[in-house]
DNA sequence: CTAGGGTTAG
Protein backbone atom coordinates (compact mmCIF):
# COMPACT_ATOMS: atom_id res chain seq x y z
CA UNK A 1 0.00 0.00 0.00
CA UNK A 2 1.49 3.29 -0.61
CA UNK A 3 1.98 5.77 1.85
CA UNK A 4 0.42 8.89 1.46
CA UNK A 5 2.69 11.04 3.44
CA UNK A 6 5.35 10.09 0.99
CA UNK A 7 3.30 10.97 -1.67
CA UNK A 8 2.41 13.91 -0.17
CA UNK A 9 6.25 15.25 0.40
CA UNK A 10 6.99 14.13 -2.67
CA UNK A 11 4.88 16.35 -3.97
CA UNK A 12 5.48 19.16 -2.25
CA UNK A 13 9.61 19.55 -2.53
CA UNK A 14 10.57 18.00 -5.47
CA UNK A 15 7.94 18.42 -7.89
CA UNK A 16 9.94 17.15 -10.69
CA UNK A 17 9.98 13.91 -8.87
CA UNK A 18 6.70 13.74 -8.67
CA UNK A 19 5.80 13.35 -12.03
CA UNK A 20 8.01 10.01 -12.58
CA UNK A 21 6.98 8.99 -8.92
CA UNK A 22 3.40 8.93 -9.75
CA UNK A 23 3.95 7.45 -14.07
CA UNK A 24 5.95 4.55 -12.65
CA UNK A 25 5.06 4.16 -8.66
CA UNK A 26 1.45 5.21 -8.67
CA UNK A 27 0.45 3.70 -11.59
CA UNK A 28 0.85 0.22 -9.94
CA UNK A 29 -1.03 0.79 -7.18
CA UNK A 30 -4.19 1.55 -8.82
CA UNK A 31 -4.04 -1.50 -10.32
CA UNK A 32 -3.40 -2.74 -6.94
CA UNK A 33 -6.50 -0.60 -5.23
CA UNK A 34 -8.32 -1.45 -8.55
CA UNK A 35 -7.66 -5.52 -8.03
CA UNK A 36 -8.24 -5.81 -4.27
CA UNK A 37 -10.97 -3.63 -3.60
CA UNK A 38 -13.65 -3.62 -6.88
CA UNK A 39 -13.81 0.07 -6.52
CA UNK A 40 -13.40 1.31 -9.86
CA UNK A 41 -12.90 5.24 -9.66
CA UNK A 42 -11.59 4.66 -5.82
CA UNK A 43 -8.14 5.84 -7.01
CA UNK A 44 -7.30 9.29 -9.06
CA UNK A 45 -6.21 8.08 -12.71
CA UNK A 46 -3.08 8.39 -14.12
CA UNK A 47 -4.20 10.96 -16.01
CA UNK A 48 -5.68 13.11 -13.52
CA UNK A 49 -2.47 12.73 -12.15
CA UNK A 50 -0.35 13.75 -14.95
CA UNK A 51 -2.85 16.66 -15.99
CA UNK A 52 -2.90 18.51 -12.86
CA UNK A 53 0.03 17.65 -10.65
CA UNK A 54 2.37 19.74 -11.37
CA UNK A 55 0.09 22.47 -11.82
CA UNK A 56 -2.92 21.52 -9.39
CA UNK A 57 -1.54 20.80 -6.36
CA UNK A 58 -5.23 20.81 -4.21
CA UNK A 59 -7.35 19.01 -6.85
CA UNK A 60 -4.37 16.40 -7.10
CA UNK A 61 -4.55 16.01 -2.94
CA UNK A 62 -8.41 15.99 -3.41
CA UNK A 63 -8.35 13.22 -5.49
CA UNK A 64 -6.14 11.08 -2.98
CA UNK A 65 -8.14 12.29 -0.24
CA UNK A 66 -11.51 10.93 -1.96
CA UNK A 67 -9.47 7.69 -2.81
CA UNK A 68 -8.59 7.28 0.90
CA UNK A 69 -12.53 7.51 2.25
CA UNK A 70 -13.76 5.68 -0.29
CA UNK A 71 -11.25 2.27 1.07
CA UNK A 72 -12.51 4.04 4.32
CA UNK A 73 -9.12 4.86 5.96
CA UNK A 74 -9.89 8.42 6.99
CA UNK A 75 -7.17 8.35 9.20
CA UNK A 76 -4.74 8.79 6.09
CA UNK A 77 -7.49 10.96 4.36
CA UNK A 78 -7.48 13.64 7.21
CA UNK A 79 -3.67 13.65 7.35
CA UNK A 80 -3.48 14.44 3.64
CA UNK A 81 -5.76 17.12 4.38
CA UNK A 82 -3.79 18.49 7.56
CA UNK A 83 -0.68 18.56 5.37
CA UNK A 84 -2.43 20.57 2.16
CA UNK A 85 -0.96 24.30 1.73
CA UNK A 86 -4.41 24.95 0.03
CA UNK A 87 -7.74 23.36 0.80
CA UNK A 88 -10.56 24.22 -1.22
CA UNK A 89 -14.28 23.52 -0.40
CA UNK A 90 -14.42 20.26 -2.10
CA UNK A 91 -11.45 19.43 0.57
CA UNK A 92 -12.96 20.31 3.37
CA UNK A 93 -16.96 18.96 1.65
CA UNK A 94 -14.85 15.45 0.92
CA UNK A 95 -13.45 15.27 4.33
CA UNK A 96 -16.47 16.20 6.39
CA UNK A 97 -18.48 13.66 4.62
CA UNK A 98 -16.04 11.03 5.09
CA UNK A 99 -16.64 11.30 8.64
CA UNK A 100 -19.76 11.38 8.53
CA UNK A 101 -20.07 8.31 6.07
CA UNK A 102 -18.13 6.95 9.10
CA UNK A 103 -20.37 7.52 11.97
CA UNK A 104 -18.67 10.31 13.42
CA UNK A 105 -21.19 13.26 12.17
CA UNK A 106 -19.76 15.44 14.69
CA UNK A 107 -16.61 15.69 13.44
CA UNK A 108 -18.08 16.76 9.96
CA UNK A 109 -19.48 19.83 12.68
CA UNK A 110 -16.08 20.38 13.98
CA UNK A 111 -14.62 20.60 10.33
CA UNK A 112 -16.97 23.43 9.18
CA UNK A 113 -16.27 25.18 12.39
CA UNK A 114 -12.84 25.35 11.50
CA UNK A 115 -13.26 25.61 7.91
CA UNK A 116 -15.07 29.39 9.18
CA UNK A 117 -12.24 30.29 10.19
CA UNK A 118 -10.75 30.50 6.59
CA UNK A 119 -11.57 32.14 3.47
CA UNK A 120 -12.71 29.09 2.09
CA UNK A 121 -16.91 29.58 1.71
CA UNK A 122 -19.23 26.18 1.30
CA UNK A 123 -21.06 25.14 -1.45
CA UNK A 124 -24.35 23.05 -1.59
CA UNK A 125 -21.99 20.00 -1.17
CA UNK A 126 -21.00 21.65 1.86
CA UNK A 127 -24.53 22.10 3.12
CA UNK A 128 -25.82 18.99 2.31
CA UNK A 129 -23.24 16.91 4.18
CA UNK A 130 -23.68 19.16 7.22
CA UNK A 131 -27.21 19.02 7.38
CA UNK A 132 -26.88 15.12 7.15
CA UNK A 133 -24.78 15.34 9.66
CA UNK A 134 -27.19 16.84 11.86
CA UNK A 135 -30.05 15.22 11.01
CA UNK A 136 -28.06 11.83 12.12
CA UNK A 137 -27.17 14.04 15.67
CA UNK A 138 -31.53 14.73 15.21
CA UNK A 139 -29.53 18.13 16.16
CA UNK A 140 -31.98 20.86 16.10
CA UNK A 141 -30.47 23.77 16.99
CA UNK A 142 -27.25 23.75 14.98
CA UNK A 143 -29.65 22.49 11.82
CA UNK A 144 -31.42 25.71 12.09
CA UNK A 145 -28.41 27.77 12.24
CA UNK A 146 -27.03 25.79 9.40
CA UNK A 147 -30.08 26.33 7.19
CA UNK A 148 -29.92 30.14 8.09
CA UNK A 149 -26.88 29.58 6.48
CA UNK A 150 -27.93 28.40 3.78
CA UNK A 151 -30.10 31.42 3.09
CA UNK A 152 -27.07 33.66 3.41
CA UNK A 153 -25.35 31.82 0.60
CA UNK A 154 -28.23 31.31 -1.65
CA UNK A 155 -28.57 27.90 -2.15
CA UNK A 156 -31.89 27.73 -1.27
CA UNK A 157 -33.23 26.81 -4.06
CA UNK A 158 -30.79 23.93 -4.02
CA UNK A 159 -32.60 20.21 -4.75
CA UNK A 160 -30.50 18.24 -2.80
CA UNK A 161 -30.13 20.91 0.19
CA UNK A 162 -33.45 21.50 0.67
CA UNK A 163 -34.36 17.39 0.66
CA UNK A 164 -31.21 17.44 3.26
CA UNK A 165 -33.26 19.73 5.12
CA UNK A 166 -36.42 18.11 4.96
CA UNK A 167 -35.54 15.20 6.38
CA UNK A 168 -33.04 17.12 9.12
CA UNK A 169 -36.38 19.01 10.40
CA UNK A 170 -38.16 15.58 10.02
CA UNK A 171 -35.37 13.76 11.99
CA UNK A 172 -35.90 16.74 15.02
CA UNK A 173 -39.62 16.00 14.82
CA UNK A 174 -40.40 19.11 13.64
CA UNK A 175 -43.02 18.19 10.90
CA UNK A 176 -44.27 21.85 10.22
CA UNK A 177 -40.82 23.15 9.12
CA UNK A 178 -40.28 20.19 6.69
CA UNK A 179 -42.89 20.66 5.12
CA UNK A 180 -42.22 24.47 5.17
CA UNK A 181 -39.64 23.17 2.43
CA UNK A 182 -41.53 21.13 0.95
CA UNK A 183 -43.95 23.06 0.00
CA UNK A 184 -41.43 25.98 -1.29
CA UNK A 185 -39.07 24.18 -3.54
CA UNK A 186 -39.61 25.30 -7.32
CA UNK A 187 -38.29 21.72 -8.07
CA UNK A 188 -38.36 18.36 -6.67
CA UNK A 189 -37.94 14.44 -7.40
CA UNK A 190 -38.19 11.41 -6.27
CA UNK A 191 -36.11 12.34 -2.71
CA UNK A 192 -37.61 15.48 -2.03
CA UNK A 193 -40.66 13.53 -2.23
CA UNK A 194 -39.74 10.63 -0.09
CA UNK A 195 -37.82 12.53 2.99
CA UNK A 196 -41.14 14.44 3.10
CA UNK A 197 -43.41 11.16 3.28
CA UNK A 198 -40.97 9.64 5.38
CA UNK A 199 -41.12 12.67 8.12
CA UNK A 200 -44.95 12.33 7.78
CA UNK A 201 -44.47 8.87 8.64
CA UNK A 202 -41.91 8.61 11.16
CA UNK A 203 -44.42 11.42 13.10
CA UNK A 204 -47.26 9.94 13.29
CA UNK A 205 -48.70 11.22 10.68
CA UNK A 206 -49.40 8.20 8.38
CA UNK A 207 -52.41 9.64 7.08
CA UNK A 208 -50.68 12.39 5.60
CA UNK A 209 -47.63 10.19 4.69
CA UNK A 210 -50.13 8.40 2.78
CA UNK A 211 -52.01 11.41 0.97
CA UNK A 212 -48.74 12.38 -0.34
CA UNK A 213 -47.73 8.95 -1.95
CA UNK A 214 -51.01 8.59 -3.70
CA UNK A 215 -50.16 12.27 -4.54
CA UNK A 216 -47.19 11.11 -5.87
CA UNK A 217 -48.41 8.57 -7.84
CA UNK A 218 -51.25 10.74 -9.40
CA UNK A 219 -48.71 13.88 -10.80
CA UNK A 220 -46.85 10.52 -12.36
CA UNK A 221 -43.21 12.38 -12.65
CA UNK A 222 -41.81 9.03 -11.99
CA UNK A 223 -42.13 5.53 -10.10
CA UNK A 224 -41.88 5.00 -6.57
CA UNK A 225 -38.66 3.57 -5.51
CA UNK A 226 -37.66 1.35 -2.96
CA UNK A 227 -37.20 4.09 -0.52
CA UNK A 228 -40.31 5.51 -1.26
CA UNK A 229 -42.04 1.97 -0.88
CA UNK A 230 -40.71 1.70 2.48
CA UNK A 231 -42.04 4.57 3.93
CA UNK A 232 -45.58 4.20 2.05
CA UNK A 233 -45.62 0.38 4.06
CA UNK A 234 -44.46 2.06 7.00
CA UNK A 235 -47.28 4.18 6.91
CA UNK A 236 -49.81 1.47 6.67
CA UNK A 237 -48.31 -0.21 9.57
CA UNK A 238 -48.70 2.56 11.79
CA UNK A 239 -51.77 3.19 10.69
CA UNK A 240 -53.11 -0.65 10.89
CA UNK A 241 -54.31 -0.21 7.61
CA UNK A 242 -54.22 -3.74 6.00
CA UNK A 243 -56.12 -2.68 3.11
CA UNK A 244 -53.87 -0.21 2.01
CA UNK A 245 -50.97 -2.11 3.12
CA UNK A 246 -51.89 -4.65 0.55
CA UNK A 247 -52.52 -2.37 -2.21
CA UNK A 248 -49.13 -1.01 -1.61
CA UNK A 249 -47.55 -4.59 -1.25
CA UNK A 250 -48.84 -5.27 -4.86
CA UNK A 251 -47.17 -2.00 -6.00
CA UNK A 252 -43.93 -3.14 -4.53
CA UNK A 253 -44.63 -6.77 -7.09
CA UNK A 254 -45.88 -4.72 -9.67
CA UNK A 255 -42.61 -2.43 -9.76
CA UNK A 256 -40.28 -5.40 -9.00
CA UNK A 257 -39.24 -4.31 -5.53
CA UNK A 258 -40.42 -7.23 -3.71
CA UNK A 259 -36.54 -8.62 -3.63
CA UNK A 260 -35.51 -5.77 -1.42
CA UNK A 261 -34.87 -6.98 1.95
CA UNK A 262 -35.51 -3.58 3.29
CA UNK A 263 -38.97 -3.07 1.72
CA UNK A 264 -39.62 -7.11 2.56
CA UNK A 265 -39.16 -5.89 6.18
CA UNK A 266 -40.97 -3.40 6.03
CA UNK A 267 -43.86 -5.48 4.54
CA UNK A 268 -43.32 -8.04 7.45
CA UNK A 269 -43.55 -5.14 10.48
CA UNK A 270 -46.92 -4.18 8.45
CA UNK A 271 -48.45 -7.19 8.75
CA UNK A 272 -47.65 -7.77 12.37
CA UNK A 273 -48.76 -4.83 12.48
CA UNK A 274 -52.03 -5.59 11.21
CA UNK A 275 -52.79 -8.72 12.64
CA UNK A 276 -51.73 -10.70 10.06
CA UNK A 277 -48.96 -12.86 11.41
CA UNK A 278 -49.48 -15.51 8.61
CA UNK A 279 -48.70 -13.16 5.90
CA UNK A 280 -45.99 -11.35 7.64
CA UNK A 281 -44.65 -15.46 7.71
CA UNK A 282 -45.26 -15.41 3.89
CA UNK A 283 -42.99 -12.49 3.57
CA UNK A 284 -40.53 -13.51 5.78
CA UNK A 285 -39.78 -16.82 4.43
CA UNK A 286 -39.25 -15.04 1.35
CA UNK A 287 -36.38 -13.28 2.48
CA UNK A 288 -33.09 -15.39 1.82
CA UNK A 289 -30.89 -14.01 4.66
CA UNK A 290 -33.16 -11.81 6.73
CA UNK A 291 -31.32 -9.44 9.16
CA UNK A 292 -31.93 -8.57 12.64
CA UNK A 293 -35.05 -6.47 11.78
CA UNK A 294 -37.35 -8.53 10.20
CA UNK A 295 -36.57 -11.01 13.08
CA UNK A 296 -37.41 -8.93 15.53
CA UNK A 297 -40.98 -7.78 13.78
CA UNK A 298 -41.81 -11.82 13.33
CA UNK A 299 -41.07 -11.96 17.29
CA UNK A 300 -42.57 -9.08 18.60
CA UNK A 301 -45.28 -9.64 16.41
CA UNK A 302 -45.73 -13.15 17.70
CA UNK A 303 -45.20 -11.87 21.13
CA UNK A 304 -48.22 -9.01 20.58
CA UNK A 305 -50.92 -11.63 19.57
CA UNK A 306 -49.93 -14.44 22.14
CA UNK A 307 -48.07 -16.95 20.22
CA UNK A 308 -44.98 -16.84 22.46
CA UNK A 309 -43.91 -20.63 21.61
CA UNK A 310 -43.78 -19.17 18.16
CA UNK A 311 -41.91 -15.92 18.83
CA UNK A 312 -39.30 -17.99 21.36
CA UNK A 313 -39.07 -20.54 18.20
CA UNK A 314 -38.02 -17.55 15.78
CA UNK A 315 -35.73 -16.36 18.65
CA UNK A 316 -33.64 -19.59 18.83
CA UNK A 317 -33.76 -19.85 14.80
CA UNK A 318 -32.39 -16.17 14.51
CA UNK A 319 -29.78 -17.04 16.88
CA UNK A 320 -28.74 -20.28 15.38
CA UNK A 321 -28.31 -18.49 12.09
CA UNK A 322 -25.96 -16.68 13.81
CA UNK A 323 -27.66 -13.11 13.43
CA UNK A 324 -27.37 -11.10 16.38
CA UNK A 325 -30.00 -10.18 18.26
CA UNK A 326 -30.17 -6.31 19.52
CA UNK A 327 -31.78 -4.13 22.08
CA UNK A 328 -35.01 -4.10 20.22
CA UNK A 329 -35.34 -7.55 19.84
CA UNK A 330 -34.87 -7.92 23.46
CA UNK A 331 -38.29 -5.35 23.70
CA UNK A 332 -40.11 -8.33 22.46
CA UNK A 333 -38.85 -11.20 24.36
CA UNK A 334 -37.99 -10.40 28.19
CA UNK A 335 -37.79 -13.74 28.74
CA UNK A 336 -34.64 -13.87 28.46
CA UNK A 337 -33.75 -10.11 30.02
CA UNK A 338 -31.20 -11.87 32.36
CA UNK A 339 -29.13 -13.37 29.60
CA UNK A 340 -28.86 -10.39 27.77
CA UNK A 341 -25.63 -8.45 28.90
CA UNK A 342 -23.54 -12.14 29.62
CA UNK A 343 -24.72 -13.63 26.79
CA UNK A 344 -25.03 -10.92 23.48
CA UNK A 345 -22.89 -8.00 25.44
CA UNK A 346 -26.02 -5.61 24.98
CA UNK A 347 -26.59 -3.73 27.95
CA UNK A 348 -29.92 -3.47 29.15
CA UNK A 349 -31.28 0.19 29.53
CA UNK A 350 -34.51 2.24 30.94
CA UNK A 351 -36.44 0.81 27.90
CA UNK A 352 -35.93 -2.40 28.98
CA UNK A 353 -35.72 -2.22 32.42
CA UNK A 354 -39.21 -0.23 31.95
CA UNK A 355 -40.52 -3.12 30.08
CA UNK A 356 -39.71 -5.74 33.47
CA UNK A 357 -41.44 -3.41 35.73
CA UNK A 358 -44.52 -3.55 33.19
CA UNK A 359 -44.33 -7.15 33.29
CA UNK A 360 -43.71 -7.47 36.79
CA UNK A 361 -47.00 -5.09 37.43
CA UNK A 362 -49.16 -7.08 35.48
CA UNK A 363 -48.93 -10.25 36.69
CA UNK A 364 -49.43 -8.55 40.22
CA UNK A 365 -46.19 -8.15 41.56
CA UNK A 366 -46.37 -4.25 42.35
CA UNK A 367 -43.72 -4.61 44.98
CA UNK A 368 -41.21 -5.68 43.26
CA UNK A 369 -41.96 -3.58 40.32
CA UNK A 370 -41.80 -0.63 42.33
CA UNK A 371 -38.14 -1.69 43.97
CA UNK A 372 -37.08 -1.94 40.63
CA UNK A 373 -38.02 1.03 39.28
CA UNK A 374 -37.01 2.98 42.45
CA UNK A 375 -33.20 1.38 41.68
CA UNK A 376 -33.28 2.50 38.54
CA UNK A 377 -31.65 5.21 37.11
CA UNK A 378 -32.77 6.82 34.50
CA UNK A 379 -32.81 9.76 32.44
CA UNK A 380 -35.57 12.85 33.49
CA UNK A 381 -37.02 11.80 29.89
CA UNK A 382 -37.50 7.95 30.30
CA UNK A 383 -39.15 8.84 33.84
CA UNK A 384 -43.19 9.26 32.53
CA UNK A 385 -42.65 5.82 30.87
CA UNK A 386 -41.30 4.06 33.79
CA UNK A 387 -43.18 5.45 36.18
CA UNK A 388 -46.42 5.49 33.71
CA UNK A 389 -45.86 1.99 33.56
CA UNK A 390 -45.81 1.39 37.18
CA UNK A 391 -48.78 3.89 37.54
CA UNK A 392 -51.20 1.79 35.14
CA UNK A 393 -50.24 -1.51 36.94
CA UNK A 394 -50.86 -0.02 40.24
CA UNK A 395 -54.15 0.91 38.80
CA UNK A 396 -55.26 -2.68 36.99
CA UNK A 397 -54.11 -4.19 40.90
CA UNK A 398 -55.81 -1.26 42.57
CA UNK A 399 -52.37 -0.87 44.65
CA UNK A 400 -53.05 3.21 45.14
CA UNK A 401 -50.51 3.53 47.46
CA UNK A 402 -48.19 2.95 44.88
CA UNK A 403 -50.19 4.41 41.95
CA UNK A 404 -50.04 7.88 43.94
CA UNK A 405 -46.20 7.54 44.51
CA UNK A 406 -45.83 6.97 40.63
CA UNK A 407 -48.20 9.71 39.58
CA UNK A 408 -46.46 12.27 41.23
CA UNK A 409 -43.23 10.98 39.53
CA UNK A 410 -44.80 11.38 36.27
CA UNK A 411 -46.22 14.28 36.88
CA UNK A 412 -42.61 15.66 38.04
CA UNK A 413 -41.23 14.53 34.72
CA UNK A 414 -43.55 17.01 32.80
CA UNK A 415 -44.81 14.36 30.47
CA UNK A 416 -48.05 12.35 30.02
CA UNK A 417 -49.88 14.54 33.04
CA UNK A 418 -53.08 14.37 32.21
CA UNK A 419 -52.42 10.62 31.28
CA UNK A 420 -51.33 10.34 35.13
CA UNK A 421 -53.87 12.24 36.38
CA UNK A 422 -56.73 10.35 34.66
CA UNK A 423 -55.13 7.05 35.84
CA UNK A 424 -54.81 8.37 39.24
CA UNK A 425 -58.67 9.09 39.50
CA UNK A 426 -59.82 5.90 38.39
CA UNK A 427 -57.31 4.11 40.47
CA UNK A 428 -59.31 5.78 43.15
CA UNK A 429 -62.81 4.84 41.48
CA UNK A 430 -62.20 1.48 41.14
CA UNK A 431 -61.22 1.33 45.38
CA UNK A 432 -64.25 2.86 45.86
CA UNK A 433 -62.37 6.08 46.89
CA UNK A 434 -65.02 8.46 45.39
CA UNK A 435 -63.83 11.42 46.86
CA UNK A 436 -60.57 11.46 46.05
CA UNK A 437 -61.24 10.69 42.17
CA UNK A 438 -63.75 13.44 42.04
CA UNK A 439 -61.64 15.90 43.88
CA UNK A 440 -58.74 14.93 41.18
CA UNK A 441 -60.96 15.44 38.29
CA UNK A 442 -62.12 19.06 39.45
CA UNK A 443 -58.14 19.71 40.21
CA UNK A 444 -57.78 18.74 36.25
CA UNK A 445 -60.40 21.19 35.21
CA UNK A 446 -59.36 23.85 37.73
CA UNK A 447 -55.81 23.63 36.38
CA UNK A 448 -57.02 23.09 33.02
CA UNK A 449 -55.49 19.91 32.00
CA UNK A 450 -57.27 17.90 29.63
CA UNK A 451 -57.09 14.63 28.72
CA UNK A 452 -57.67 13.09 24.90
CA UNK A 453 -60.02 10.75 24.85
CA UNK A 454 -58.29 7.38 23.29
CA UNK A 455 -59.75 5.77 20.64
CA UNK A 456 -60.22 2.48 18.93
CA UNK A 457 -60.24 1.46 15.12
CA UNK A 458 -61.07 -1.80 12.84
CA UNK A 459 -60.95 -1.82 9.21
CA UNK A 460 -63.51 -3.74 7.74
CA UNK A 461 -63.62 -4.34 3.60
CA UNK A 462 -62.45 -0.69 2.58
CA UNK A 463 -64.52 1.18 5.71
CA UNK A 464 -62.47 2.28 9.11
CA UNK A 465 -64.94 2.93 12.04
CA UNK A 466 -63.50 4.51 15.46
CA UNK A 467 -64.62 3.95 18.43
CA UNK A 468 -63.67 6.28 21.42
CA UNK A 469 -63.26 4.69 24.71
CA UNK A 470 -66.58 4.16 26.51
CA UNK A 471 -68.29 5.64 24.07
CA UNK A 472 -71.28 3.24 23.24
CA UNK A 473 -73.99 5.72 22.71
CA UNK A 474 -73.77 4.92 18.97
CA UNK A 475 -73.74 1.30 19.28
CA UNK A 476 -77.43 0.02 18.86
CA UNK A 477 -76.90 -3.22 20.45
CA UNK A 478 -75.51 -2.71 23.49
CA UNK A 479 -77.55 -6.12 24.89
CA UNK A 480 -76.17 -8.14 21.94
CA UNK A 481 -72.65 -7.32 23.36
CA UNK A 482 -73.66 -7.82 26.96
CA UNK A 483 -74.75 -11.36 25.65
CA UNK A 484 -71.91 -11.77 24.01
CA UNK A 485 -69.53 -11.19 26.25
CA UNK A 486 -71.48 -13.44 28.66
CA UNK A 487 -70.50 -15.84 26.27
CA UNK A 488 -67.31 -15.44 26.38
CA UNK A 489 -66.72 -15.72 30.00
CA UNK A 490 -68.74 -18.92 29.51
CA UNK A 491 -66.37 -20.21 27.08
CA UNK A 492 -63.06 -19.09 28.83
CA UNK A 493 -64.48 -20.95 32.01
CA UNK A 494 -65.15 -24.41 29.83
CA UNK A 495 -61.56 -23.79 28.75
CA UNK A 496 -60.19 -23.72 32.32
CA UNK A 497 -59.61 -20.13 32.56
CA UNK A 498 -60.95 -20.15 36.79
CA UNK A 499 -61.95 -17.05 38.88
CA UNK A 500 -63.70 -15.44 35.91
CA UNK A 501 -65.13 -12.34 37.35
CA UNK A 502 -68.96 -11.91 35.91
CA UNK A 503 -70.23 -8.48 35.44
CA UNK A 504 -69.27 -4.83 34.28
CA UNK A 505 -67.61 -2.85 36.57
CA UNK A 506 -68.44 1.02 35.78
CA UNK A 507 -65.71 3.79 36.46
CA UNK A 508 -67.95 6.77 36.94
CA UNK A 509 -65.82 9.50 36.36
CA UNK A 510 -66.43 12.24 34.02
CA UNK A 511 -65.58 11.36 30.42
CA UNK A 512 -64.61 8.03 31.16
CA UNK A 513 -68.01 8.01 33.32
CA UNK A 514 -69.55 5.76 30.29
CA UNK A 515 -66.61 3.43 30.22
CA UNK A 516 -67.37 0.04 30.40
CA UNK A 517 -64.14 -2.29 31.63
CA UNK A 518 -64.79 -5.54 31.55
CA UNK A 519 -63.12 -8.29 34.15
CA UNK A 520 -62.48 -11.12 32.14
CA UNK A 521 -60.29 -13.17 34.73
CA UNK A 522 -58.59 -13.37 37.77
CA UNK A 523 -56.08 -10.81 37.23
CA UNK A 524 -58.22 -8.53 36.53
CA UNK A 525 -57.42 -8.34 32.73
CA UNK A 526 -59.93 -4.94 31.73
CA UNK A 527 -60.69 -5.28 28.30
CA UNK A 528 -63.59 -2.77 27.29
CA UNK A 529 -65.83 -3.69 24.20
CA UNK A 530 -66.86 -2.30 21.21
CA UNK A 531 -69.21 -3.51 18.96
CA UNK A 532 -70.73 -2.55 15.15
CA UNK A 533 -72.76 -4.32 12.51
CA UNK A 534 -70.81 -4.83 9.01
CA UNK A 535 -72.66 -4.32 6.44
CA UNK A 536 -73.39 -7.97 5.95
CA UNK A 537 -74.63 -7.90 9.54
CA UNK A 538 -72.00 -10.23 11.07
CA UNK A 539 -70.88 -8.77 14.38
CA UNK A 540 -67.04 -7.97 15.43
CA UNK A 541 -66.14 -7.00 18.34
CA UNK A 542 -63.35 -4.58 19.16
CA UNK A 543 -60.72 -5.23 21.79
CA UNK A 544 -59.07 -2.10 24.00
CA UNK A 545 -56.25 -2.84 25.95
CA UNK A 546 -54.77 -5.93 23.66
CA UNK A 547 -51.54 -6.94 25.21
CA UNK A 548 -48.67 -9.25 25.31
CA UNK A 549 -51.11 -11.85 27.01
CA UNK A 550 -52.26 -15.15 26.78
CA UNK A 551 -55.28 -14.66 28.04
CA UNK A 552 -56.05 -12.26 25.61
CA UNK A 553 -55.03 -14.36 22.65
CA UNK A 554 -57.21 -16.71 24.19
CA UNK A 555 -60.25 -14.33 24.12
CA UNK A 556 -58.96 -12.87 20.78
CA UNK A 557 -59.30 -16.84 19.46
CA UNK A 558 -62.85 -17.02 21.11
CA UNK A 559 -63.90 -13.72 19.36
CA UNK A 560 -62.58 -15.57 16.14
CA UNK A 561 -65.02 -18.57 16.64
CA UNK A 562 -68.16 -16.46 17.27
CA UNK A 563 -67.59 -14.46 14.55
CA UNK A 564 -65.74 -17.05 12.08
CA UNK A 565 -64.44 -14.56 10.38
CA UNK A 566 -60.90 -12.73 9.85
CA UNK A 567 -60.87 -9.88 11.55
CA UNK A 568 -58.45 -7.37 12.29
CA UNK A 569 -57.56 -5.79 15.74
CA UNK A 570 -55.50 -2.91 16.68
CA UNK A 571 -53.89 -2.12 20.21
CA UNK A 572 -55.18 1.22 20.63
CA UNK A 573 -53.34 2.36 23.73
CA UNK A 574 -50.11 2.71 21.80
CA UNK A 575 -47.04 4.97 22.41
CA UNK A 576 -45.42 6.59 19.48
CA UNK A 577 -41.26 7.82 21.01
CA UNK A 578 -39.64 8.74 17.86
CA UNK A 579 -36.35 8.45 16.80
CA UNK A 580 -34.53 10.91 17.58
CA UNK A 581 -36.46 13.27 19.83
CA UNK A 582 -38.84 13.45 23.07
CA UNK A 583 -41.65 13.66 21.01
CA UNK A 584 -44.84 11.72 22.30
CA UNK A 585 -48.50 10.90 21.34
CA UNK A 586 -50.88 8.46 21.28
CA UNK A 587 -52.52 7.50 24.50
CA UNK A 588 -49.78 5.42 26.51
CA UNK A 589 -52.56 4.14 29.30
C1' DC B 1 -12.56 15.90 -7.24
C1' DT B 2 -17.33 16.84 -2.99
C1' DA B 3 -23.95 16.31 -1.34
C1' DG B 4 -29.86 14.21 -0.30
C1' DG B 5 -34.87 9.28 1.10
C1' DG B 6 -35.94 3.28 3.61
C1' DT B 7 -37.05 -1.45 7.68
C1' DT B 8 -37.31 -3.51 14.03
C1' DA B 9 -39.68 -1.18 20.34
C1' DG B 10 -41.60 1.28 24.31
Amino acid sequence: MMKPNLVKSLSRHHKLTLFSFHTNTNAHNIGKFHTFNHLPSATPTHANVVKSGLSNDTFTTNNLINSYLKLLKIDHAHKLFDEMSHPNVVSWSLLMAGYVRQGQPNIALCLFHQMQGTLVMPNEFTFSTLINACSILANLETGRRIHALVEVFGYRSDLVVCSSLIDMYGKCNRVDEAQMIFDFMWVRNVVSWTSMITTYSQNGQGHLALQLFREFNHIRMNKPNHFMLCSAVTACASLGRLGSGKITHGVVIRLGHDASDVVASALVDMYAKCGCVTYSDKVFRRIVNPSVVPYTSMIVGAAKYGLGTLSLRLFQEMVDRRIKPNSITFVGVLHLFNSMNEKYGVMPDARHYTCIVDMLGRVGRIDEAYQLAQSVQVGSEDDALLWGTLLSASRLHGRVDIAIEASNRVIESNQQVAAAYVTLSNTYALAGDWENAHNLRSEMKRTGVYKEPGSSWIEIKDSTYLFHAGDLSKCSQKRELLSLLRELEGRMKERGHVGVTTGLVFVDVEEEAKEEIVSLHSEKLALAFGLLNTPKGITIIIMKNLRMCRDCHEAFKLISDIVEREFVVRDVNRFHHFKNGSCTCGDFW
